[in-house]
DNA sequence: GTGGTCTAGACCACT
DNA sequence: GTGGTCTAGACCACG
């Protein structure tokens, strides 16, 4: 269900709530869905429960999960609509990348094609 | 010459190399010119010695600066070149950024303007 | 006769007790009355009969309830006694509160307006 | 500089941050204040290292404070609002304690008397 | 020295 | 069983 690289220089707790977004972004998972327990999660990715912890704490803080106490952990009802609202964000970091490339001489045609290329999601493009 | 926001998440160090990447991007520091020496830098923006080395370290070490002991740091022959190859690897972050926007609902006419816009410039754009 | 919200923080046996406390003072329940039985509202409820059971145990602790084997849970003649007094307890919450929202800066005629309104039970001024 | 209650059941972390928040409001402490580090803070309450970090990524993510990596933790410029805002939600707090009380036969009068005395902070009534 | 992350293992209240 | 808190001790990057 998640992908932990140990080796990354992001937090695992980070690349836990990070992967949940996608998840529900993606439809995968869904308002009231459970999600697996701390201690099972745990043990599954090999993970102290004290990482899965700190990961579901910060995705109920943002109102993407819902924790109750002795009965587990839940995708909240807001969860979609707040993910949204927080990648529509990310324009800015489109600017600024674009700003980058611009300046390392990469053409506006080189952009616009790469950018068409990975909203239709042709594999080909994404070396790496 | 250097902008340091002390406040910012992102280490002094990365701050400074990021910068002067910049700056021979931007053509404004050409191979063989003179930096600035690790001293007067420092008292300059009231950093730390051992963080102006560091920055001249990793530039060092990526093939930007040339340092000469006893003579200074000089802008590397290789700068230019090194630079755009870095920077032609952000294409992947691009993908990976047009995908999370797609997700999140953006529609590709708008994630093209917003290339457009911030390869042309144009300020009104760049919110925040 | 209960609200049960199994999704909030604050635990559901806390809630039936809380519940049947204002049940009490409200009148709706004298002392004598017969409790449903903890078969009967886990049933209703749709909630763990253990978590009935500490509820009743709470109360009969208090001596809201009296609990009398083979015939069932009653409402104790001390009950409203007991309730009042533990809710004149709370003037020292709302001392607590009225200093922190002084802190805030809010105006002294302010909150006297706001517990008038909340006393004579204006609808329009509890806002969410 | 703290005061905190081992035995209560509100956690440590959160008694920190309360208290933190209302020194702020009272203007012990300012924007720009350099906090206790982690580790001195840790040995002078005698809590956990961890336990103070967890307060203070709290307070970080309130927009309390300002933790920067390798400097320290300092007051947030924009403290005093945020904790200002939060207070101000607690009108409805308020509400609902004046309803629950004047439930358990509490007087109007008695009720703003009682505001009127927290207010303008006499010793006598705050028992406790 | 600083903050930040992670592990290991314990205890608690709630269901 | 569940989530939540806390301690102890370690390691890292940064200044």
């Amino acid at each position: 269900m998640f992908q932990i690289d140990a080796l990354s220089r992001v937090p695992v707790y980070e690349q836990l709530v990070d992967q949940m977004e996608k998840l529900v972004l993606s439809g995968l998972l869904k308002a009231g869905d459970p999600m697996p327990s701390v201690r099972s999660l745990s043990l599954d990715l090999l993970i102290n429960p004290n990482t899965i912890q700190k990961a579901y704490s910060e995705l109920d803080r943002r109102g993407i999960l819902m924790s109750v106490p002795g009965k587990g952990c839940f995708v909240a009802e807001t969860a979609t609509e707040v993910i949204r609202k927080k990648i529509r964000d990310k324009s800015s970091d489109l600017i600024e990348l674009v700003k980058d490339m611009k300046l390392a001489g990469a053409e506006l045609e080189e952009l616009l094609a790469l950018v068409r290329s990975a909203y239709e999601g042709n594999k080909e493009v994404c070396e790496r």
